[in-house]
RNA sequence: GGGGGCGUAGUUCAGUUGGUUAGAACGCCGGCCUGUCACGCCGGAGGCCGCGGGUUCGAGUCCCGUCGCUCCCGCCA
């Protein structure tokens, strides 16, 4: 049985040379109308592209409602494709070989003036963009960023099913888990006083999905984090959530690696710098980028100076290295001179690293120029030119501190340098793996030692001994996928053996009877024949925004929220009815209350 | 929670040292126009200068407060 569209047999993106002669009927939206007065062209757009179509005054009917449409109007045009006159054929458009000589024009809905203009490719204020997204969504930017994504969770979805993948929904309603970021919660109508949480990742699911025998689980799954916005940080996030059963990590990146590689070749014109992707331990990372999400598209990598630091009559590199910390820097070709003014800027972009003060050195060719050369001997000089390969025209860059503040520290002039010396290829994509992170962290705050990544991350094999003697200097089986700078995805094999997991909590000073009350269901399931496990979680939002170089995560979500979290379209939050309230056993308080 | 930037016509912006009637481009409305595709030409309408207070003879401009958007720090296992 097959049904005729009474509205069109075409799309506004399809027509072609070869359609010359046929009767074709078109629908979409009017973006533009140039009214000749005795010749009226019509760009209609749909979602697949742009056709003119041309009424005729002899086309009595047609031509006279064409004089009335307006950009954003709705109609359905029907007419001969005929090929456009030679020299009028327009190269901007696919289409723009052909037009449709419109012989019956309907007009389907009219349109207010919008508030902005669809078709121009310029800023437009953010709120108004998003108070009217249905508006902005039209607009080639984002209509071309929505479908390149859908193009890509297609992509993950069909390669995963290929490879004995199968796709699970898990719930958005399920039990807070206190610790890490913020829950959302959710009130319980039916149990006074007690709440859902949305889940910050499926974490647990998936792992009970490994135990219950699926084996190879993925699910493109929102994960919400009530935390403040950045740039490339929304309320919800989605990821592509997948976890492997009987599995090991070379097996998780190799199939990640095949991922992300057919995932650009296939549908972007980036170029992969290297293949395969380096593979750097969480220690090469920070020692050369002094980041555990390197940029690696360009240099500037960092050279550790403490030995020669050491003995300098430099106090600042002598007492960094005395106290346990490093002396490190970088060597930056092609600044010229700097002025006092340019030091000082540079000095407070290492200073939001945690460094008190930045030594610099411009190279010549009759040896070092700094308000500090002469704490260096001749040979200490020399040594620093070797150590950082330093030619005529750099400039030498050291912090000294203790090793995450010289980290952080040149990690913020590397980056900064990147831009303002554009030293890196927008058309290049830097994949590497970076693993082998440590298991934990000191919180020096809390004086105790907590998880690097989640509290079920499998240590190395042959460091489970340490976890008695020395646990911060376990290496966990874990692992960070960064490409140009941004995390794109994490995960790492699990531990799925109750007495090491006993062990972890017991390192963290976690009870028993709490490590029950938070994650009791897993660790009882893992009293049931849990397989060796591990897993990994693509972040969505950023890949996209990656590939289609946008500057923020907005431009590719369809309805994302403000930097202040909220929903500038559905005014959300808002406030709700007295009697919802009173059905959840809600009673506001303080400010909330309007006190 | 803290810091920076921005807020002027429907939109994007300009607006001098505080000084007459706040401008431009695009959009919008009307007219003319048969090969345009950022169509062109002519004309017109359109402003609580985010909001509130203050200084001043006089505030878009200076000061204080406030709201909104945005970027960064904290935060985000």
């Amino acid at each position: 049985m097959t049904h005729t569209n009474p509205y069109r047999t075409h799309t506004a993106g399809e027509l072609r040379a070869e359609h010359a002669g046929r009767h074709v009927r078109l629908a979409g939206w009017v973006s533009r109308r140039r009214d000749h007065g005795g010749l009226i062209f019509i760009d209609l757009r749909d979602r697949w592209g742009i056709t003119q179509a041309t009424f005729h005054p002899d086309n009595e009917a047609a031509f006279e409602l064409a004089e009335r449409l307006r950009p954003e109007w709705t109609v359905s045009v029907s007419g001969e494709v005929a090929r456009r006159p030679p020299g009028n054929e327009n190269p901007e458009l696919p289409t723009g070989e052909i037009e449709v000589l419109a012989d019956e024009l309907e007009i389907l809905s009219t349109s207010e003036t919008p508030p902005f203009e669809i078709e121009r490719e310029r800023p437009v204020e953010e709120m108004l963009r998003l108070r009217y997204r249905y508006l902005d969504l039209r607009r080639a930017r984002m209509r071309e960023n929505i479908l390149f994504r859908h193009r890509v969770v297609k992509y993950m979805r069909d390669y995963l099913t290929e490879r004995g993948f199968v796709e699970i929904e898990t719930p958005l309603l399920t039990a807070s888990t206190p610790e890490g970021a913020r829950d959302f919660l959710v009130p319980s109508r039916l149990y006074p006083g007690e709440f859902y949480a949305l889940p910050q990742s499926p974490q647990q699911f998936k792992q009970l999905l490994m135990v219950a025998g699926f084996e190879r689980y993925f699910q493109i799954a929102r994960a919400l984090r009530d935390e403040d916005q950045r740039g490339d940080r929304q309320p919800e996030h989605t990821q592509l959530d997948l976890e492997m059963s009987f599995t090991t990590q070379d097996e998780v990146l190799d199939l990640i690696e095949g991922l992300y590689t057919g995932l650009v070749e296939d549908l972007t014109r980036k170029r992969i710098a290297r293949r395969p992707f380096p593979r750097l331990t969480y220690q090469e990372a920070m020692d050369r980028y002094g980041s555990d999400k390197p940029d690696i598209r360009f240099g500037l990598e960092l050279r550790d100076v403490s030995e020669i630091g050491r003995d300098a009559g430099f106090k600042v590199f002598a007492n960094a290295v005395r106290d346990g910390g490093s002396v490190r820097g970088i060597a930056v070709p092609g600044l010229g001179n700097l002025s006092r003014r340019e030091l000082d800027e540079l000095t407070g972009v290492a200073a939001l690293g945690g460094a008190k003060g930045l030594a610099h050195f411009q190279v010549t060719e009759s040896g070092l120029k700094s308000p500090v050369a002469k704490f260096f001997s001749a040979e200490q000089q020399a040594a620093l030119r070797e150590a950082l390969e330093a030619q005529p025209g750099d400039w030498l860059f050291f912090v000294a501190d203790a090793d995450p503040v010289v980290f952080e520290s040149l990690n913020r002039l590397r980056l900064h340098f990147r831009d303002r010396l554009d030293l890196a290829n927008r058309d290049e994509l830097a994949f590497l793996w970076v693993t082998d992170f440590p298991l934990f962290e000191w919180n020096e705050e809390e004086r105790r030692i907590e998880p690097m990544h989640h509290m079920f991350t499998m240590p190395r094999e042959e460091d489970i001994p340490l976890l008695d003697s020395d646990p911060l200097q376990v290496t966990g089986q874990l692992y960070d996928l960064v490409a140009n700078g941004i995390e794109l995805a994490s995960g790492s094999i699990r531990i799925h053996r109750p007495e090491l997991q006993k062990k972890v909590f017991e390192i963290i000073g976690l009870s028993s009877e709490e490590a029950e009350r938070r994650f009791g269901p897993l660790l009882q399931a893992f009293r049931y024949g849990a397989p060796p496990h591990g897993g990994i979680a693509p972040g969505v939002d950023r890949l996209v925004m990656v590939l289609r170089d946008e500057p923020n995560i907005r431009e590719v979500i369809a309805f994302p929220k403000t930097q202040a979290a909220r929903d500038e379209m559905m005014n959300a939050p808002s406030p709700v009815a007295r009697e919802q309230l009173e059905e959840l056993h809600i009673r506001l308080a303080g400010r909330a209350a309007g006190d």
